[in-house]
Order: structure tokens, then C-alpha cells, then sequence
DNA sequence: GTTAAATTTGTTTTCATTACAAATTTGAAA
DNA sequence: TTTCAAATTTGTAATGAAAACAAATTTAAC
């Protein structure tokens, strides 16, 4: 959790949760993390960062292309794929191996689950569950895990009851 | 953790582990397994289930078939997809998305990460990770999460170090 | 033994991803 | 400012996992 998350109290449902709203993050902040990064700030790779910090919405690289290209009109899938790849090899973006031939992208790197509905194909974040403990071994090294679930969201539920 | 695992202890590096240790599963057993899920026992699905509960190696699709394809030699690969959909749905064995293209498969379905070395891609079964809450909601219908930890294996740690 | 249903098979299609080389842009040196 | 090499982007072609599909085969009920 890093200083771009405010945590209010949102009425879901019949509970509460407790989710982090994440604050829009400008171009000059993006820019700034790509130098930090050691990443030179072009304008595709503006684009395609800035997309992913401020759309928590688990895109593909079709949505993010699609996305863009209005306002990059020569953006080129392949140069969305090349800087996922850089992105992804500086962690300042997740990948999300939740379906079975995509691949998903999440600006979020802090640590959170992700459910999947089975009927509708949404994908959800879940901040209340916590990091599993990363197992004590001098074997590996080991990064965050991902933590997935699967299962029928609650529209989809009441849609099969009626 | 069911009445086919016995709990050895097992000498790895400089630690001890508790793992599960799986026991043979027989042709016979794999056929009642599969006609409890009812599911009717033909040749390419016991084929198909039997190595998944006899091999814990995480198979892609295309390993199955070659793996299967000399005792069954009119096997083909749709019939490996259909027969691993089937299983799936009926909840025989899981799927494991820690790929970013293909899918794997694992015969052993109670709870333990797994994890991804980066370097030489190896596929290890956590069995000492704890399964994650299943978060409390009336909202989801939830299964058991999958988990996966990416980071570089104890070989290719050393084989960096040289 | 006949026949419909279930299952398997091989081929074709789809589509995410990677490979690759040409075109363009960038940035530093002259 | 001009030049030029390196970095970046682009479009096309190749790869390969998965799905779609229809024909062939097997199974099981009557």
C-alpha cells in the first residue's frame, strides 16, 4: 500500500469492504516513475503506462491497444507488447494469469488477489485477503504470489436464482 | 489432503519438509473414481486421468499426448482437450495458469501453490504454503484459490553464483 | 441385431504471441 | 545546425495453443 491509496469505506452489497481508491496518477508522475525506472519516457510507453495506473480494469493487450489508438493512431500492437514486456521487467506493472490463453496487466503492484466469474468472465479485485506468507527457504528467491479464485459473482448468482 | 497421501519426511537440501507423498493409483481405482463423477470410463479418458494421478509434473496438453500417444495409438490430441475439459468440469483434477500461453494440469486437487522458476522454468509444488481465507461473503460463490510464486530455483541460483 | 446416442478423430480455423526486418525517431558529437 | 549511430517503433510474417466442426467409430439401450 503506497501513498497513492486513500482508504475510504464503500457500501457493496449488503457488508462493507474496505478497498484502496487509487488516485489519479498524471502524465508527469508516470514520466517520473519511467525515468526512475531507468526507462526512457517515449510516447507509447507513456501511453500504455499511463493507461494501466489510472484504468484498474485487468486489460488485455487488445483493450489496451484498442484503448490508445485513438490518440496514438500509429501505435502498433507490437510496440504495446514490447512495452508491457519492459514495463513488467522493471515490476512497475503485474501480469495476471487468471484465464486460460490471455494474459491480463494490472498498473497495481501491490499485493492483492483476484477473483474470476466463471459466468460472466469478470474480474474482480480482492484487497481484504491477505499475502500468503512467502515460504522461509534459502533455496529460492521468491517474488509475491499471485492468488487467484474462482467462482460465480454475485450478479451472476442472482441471475441463475431468477 | 486425502487417504492416499502418506506423510514422510524428506531429506532436501539443508531443510526437512513435510511433503505428501502420492501413492500408485490404479487403473482400476481411476475407473471408479471416474464413474462416481459420472463420467463413463472409456479408453482415452482412463488413459488420460490415470497419468494426470500417476505423474505430478504438471503436463501441457501436447506433454499428455506424447506421453500417451505409443499405448494409444489412434489418440488424438481434440480428444486430450475434450477429455481435460470434462475432467475440469467435474472437478477430477485443476488446471494451473502460471504459463502465460499455455495451460498445465495437475491429477492432485487439494490445496498447494505452486512455484515458477524464471530461469530454467521448472514447475515445484508448494505443499507448506497455507491456503489463503476464502474471503467471507454472501456476494461469491467461491473455490479454492490457485497460488503462484514466481523467482529463480535453488539449481539456477547456483549455476547463477558460477 | 438394429439404431440412436455418445465418443473419438482429423482437419480447419481462430487468435494471442513472438520473430523479424524495415522505417522512424532520438540524442549526442562534430 | 548537421550528422550519424543507437534506440524505438512499426507492419508483416511465423508460430503454436486452443476451439470449432463434421465425419467416423464405438457404445449401449431396445
Amino acid at each position: 500500500m503506497t501513498l497513492q491509496h486513500v482508504i475510504p469505506l464503500v457500501f457493496l452489497s449488503t457488508r462493507y469492504f474496505i478497498i484502496p481508491m487509487l488516485t489519479e496518477i498524471t502524465k508527469e508522475e508516470v514520466i517520473s516513475r519511467l525515468r526512475n525506472a531507468g526507462i526512457s519516457p517515449s510516447g507509447p510507453r507513456i501511453a500504455v503506462f499511463h493507461f494501466l495506473c489510472n484504468n484498474h480494469i485487468h486489460p488485455t493487450v487488445d483493450t489496451i491497444f484498442h484503448a490508445l489508438s485513438p490518440e496514438n493512431p500509429t501505435l502498433s500492437r507490437t510496440t504495446v507488447y514490447n512495452t508491457l514486456k519492459l514495463l513488467l521487467a522493471k515490476k512497475l506493472i503485474q501480469s495476471v494469469k487468471i484465464e486460460d490463453t490471455e494474459v491480463r496487466f494490472d498498473g497495481n503492484t501491490d499485493f492483492h488477489a483476484h477473483f474470476k466469474c466463471r459466468q460472466c468472465d469478470c474480474i474482480i479485485d480482492l484487497f481484504d485477503v491477505p499475502c500468503p506468507a512467502i515460504p522461509q527457504s534459502e533455496d529460492f528467491q521468491i517474488e509475491l504470489p499471485q492468488v487467484n479464485f474462482y467462482g460465480v459473482c454475485r450478479n451472476c448468482q442472482n441471475k441463475l436464482k431468477a
